[in-house]
RNA sequence: GGGCACGUAGCUCAGCUAGGACAGAGCGUCGGACUUCUAAUCCGAUGGUCAUGGGUUCGAAUCCCAUCGUGCUCGCCA
């Protein structure tokens, strides 16, 4: 209903400045401050002095007098305050928007028979996922989520590097050392727990060991390395023991989150069908590759970047960006769009990626970035290699520990008798802890820096996760109070400014479902969650639902709750925050 | 040093892409509200040279330039 009211608003503005003989390029609108009734405003008779000649509030009177209400559904009146032209909603506004978010899908915007692979976290297999790479997960699944709910056929897609050097490292440690050999038990009882102790003493062994045993060791490394290159079989095989199982592991972790994957594209796969060598053919042909130094490399200074981009080593070996060129023009050929989520120190690799493929004669307006930086610890950044970092897994059992003591500390002075057991506790507990994690990162813009602490990343106050998730509870509470909503209510009986607000926050959600999947901004969602969640308890003060006056008020009020639930429950879905039914 | 990002209340952040109504929240501090649909809530008070200096404009937190501070980056690593 937002959007069709804006749609009308555009449509009044334009007739009306056309009148004037003014331009209709600019209309201005805006949505007005809180204390104005109006849902739309329009500052555009600023912009018609110079045209008109007279000052802006007479200028607004005359747009206003040009549009006839009357003419539009949800158009109520049309009215002026000082420069400002404001438009008030009608009652089949809201009685509309009552009736659409009646809808448990409400929200969710039409298919756009439009493919979009987004492809997100990516780590290395090396080791348990820590804290540092966290926000990849969960921007990228919200991203995911989004773009699903606002009509786009998505898939989610990880990018294994297991053709790298640290891969041959760890596969060649993983065969070299001895479970006797490791100096600690895992941290944990999962296997990328397990392995990553085989990766950090082979990178140690190659940093202390004697100059010999080194350079034996590197032999060895090399022959992995060269092994993938040219294809043989049993060095895929070797790599892949120890990719799959790390993996595996990795992804029991994200899916606490929880995050889901598609599928886990290798990069091995882009060597072994030939399409890495195809494109280094193509590469070469190119005006841009040049051979300097006994390697191929692409001169993008006509992209504005002074480094060129090596694509062939001297050695005759892929990079990893030439890898990932192969991987780019799949997704091209498989998808319409294709979204990226990337660490800020990947920027720079993005854009040559980029500006390569576009050389190659490639559409890159198909290809977007998303960009954030790293999570740092106070002391510094965190590293699977090192040993140095807070584990994902650390993180999220603390958060759902302290969600536990939570609400078994608010057992005591619980007002309602509804009798949690101790799995409504468990269930409870995981909810609020994993949501609250998921939250505090997706309600951020993604390249602001943060600093791990821990009590700011388990704060379970206002503005979190359990904020916005206690909305929810509330809504299921009196609903199931209800037993029944009532199939056809008087949608008029809303009329108290309270009512009236949160149906106008309602409004809005498939606006900024819009807006966020148009922007690739998860945290769009999050600030409407907030900005909702306002609005209901300010209904819920006011406004008794189950004893309200008059039963035509109760049914109304009930189906208003019922449309507020869907559109908290849709909105925390989009998030990857789940929707407590009771807390 | 070059490039990119970030800098808004004591703290954590919205707002900036498409410039407009006194710059919004939360935390903190102080004071209130549970015999009433769940107080993980609400109400009130407190708190800001929107990093700094210029510019464009009727109007700038928002656009442009410069400066300062912080982070990332500038490998035949990934």
């Amino acid at each position: 209903m937002f959007r069709s009211l804006r749609a009308e608003v555009a449509d009044a503005l334009t007739s009306a400045l056309s009148d004037l003989d003014c331009p209709t390029e600019d209309l201005g609108i805006e949505e007005p401050p809180e204390d104005v009734d109006a849902v739309f405003a329009s500052s555009v008779a600023f912009r018609l002095v110079p045209e008109l000649g007279r000052a802006p509030p007479e200028i607004a009177g005359e747009i206003a007098e040009r549009i006839d209400p009357d003419e539009y559904e949800y158009v109520r009146e049309v009215s002026t305050q000082g420069p400002y032209v404001n438009v008030a909603a009608s009652d089949a506004y809201y009685a509309d928007t009552l009736e659409a978010a009646r809808d448990e899908r409400y929200g969710e915007l039409p298919d756009r028979q439009t493919s979009v692979v987004v492809e997100h976290t990516s780590a290395n297999p090396t080791g348990p996922v820590h804290v540092g790479r966290a926000r990849n997960p969960i921007i990228g699944d919200a991203l995911v989520r989004l773009l699903g709910f606002a009509g786009y056929d998505v898939e989610a897609h990880y990018y294994v590097n297991d053709a790298g050097r640290q891969m041959a490292v760890f596969t060649w440690a993983y065969e070299t050392f001895d479970e006797s050999d490791l100096e600690a038990e895992p941290a944990r009882d999962r296997i990328e727990y397990d392995l990553v102790r085989y990766y950090r003493i082979g990178n140690r062994y190659l940093e202390e060991a004697d100059e010999e045993a080194v350079a034996e060791a590197e032999a060895e490394i090399e022959s992995i390395m060269r092994g993938l290159e040219t294809g043989e079989e049993e060095a895929f095989e070797r790599v892949g023991e120890v990719v799959d199982q790390v993996l595996g592991g990795m992804r029991e972790c994200l899916s606490r989150l929880p995050a889901e994957f598609d599928e886990f594209v290798k990069e091995t796969r882009f060597m072994r069908d030939g399409s890495v060598d195809e494109l280094i053919e193509r590469l070469r042909v190119l005006d841009a590759a040049v051979y300097e130094d006994d390697a191929w490399q692409l001169d993008l200074e006509s992209y504005g970047m002074e480094k060129k981009l090596v694509f062939l080593r001297a050695d005759d070996t892929s990079l990893y960006t030439t890898r990932d060129l192969a991987h780019h023009e799949w997704k091209f050929a498989n998808y319409d769009r294709a979204v990226t989520v990337l660490g800020e120190d990947h920027k720079l690799q993005a854009e040559q990626l980029e500006a390569a493929l576009d050389m190659l004669g490639n559409d890159t307006d198909r290809l977007d970035s998303v960009i954030y930086s790293y999570v740092n610890l106070p002391e510094g950044k965190m590293s699977t290699r090192r040993g140095t970092g807070v584990q994902l897994d650390d993180l999220l059992d603390e958060a759902i520990e302290r969600a536990r003591e939570e609400v078994e500390s608010r057992m005591d002075d619980r007002i309602r008798d509804d009798d949690l057991g101790s799995e409504d506790v468990e269930r409870i507990a995981r909810q609020v802890g994993v949501g609250a994690v998921r939250y505090d990162i997706v309600s951020k813009q993604p390249t602001k820096a943060i600093t791990f602490e821990w009590d700011r990343a388990l704060d379970f106050e206002a503005q979190s996760a359990p904020y916005v998730q206690y909305v929810h509870a509330r809504c299921c509470g009196i609903l199931a109070e209800a037993d029944t909503v009532p199939g056809t209510v008087d949608p008029d009986l809303l009329g108290t400014p309270e009512e009236r607000a949160l149906l106008s926050v309602i409004a809005r959600l498939p606006a900024v479902i819009e807006s966020a999947a148009a922007d690739h901004e998860p945290h769009q969602v999050a600030t409407y969650t907030r900005e909702f969640a306002e609005t209901f308890n300010a209904f819920y003060r006011e406004c008794p639902v189950l004893t309200a006056d008059g039963s035509g008020t109760r049914d109304a009020r009930l189906a208003l709750v019922a449309a507020a639930r869907h559109t908290v429950a849709n909105a925390l879905f989009v998030l990857g925050v789940e929707a407590p039914k009771s807390m």
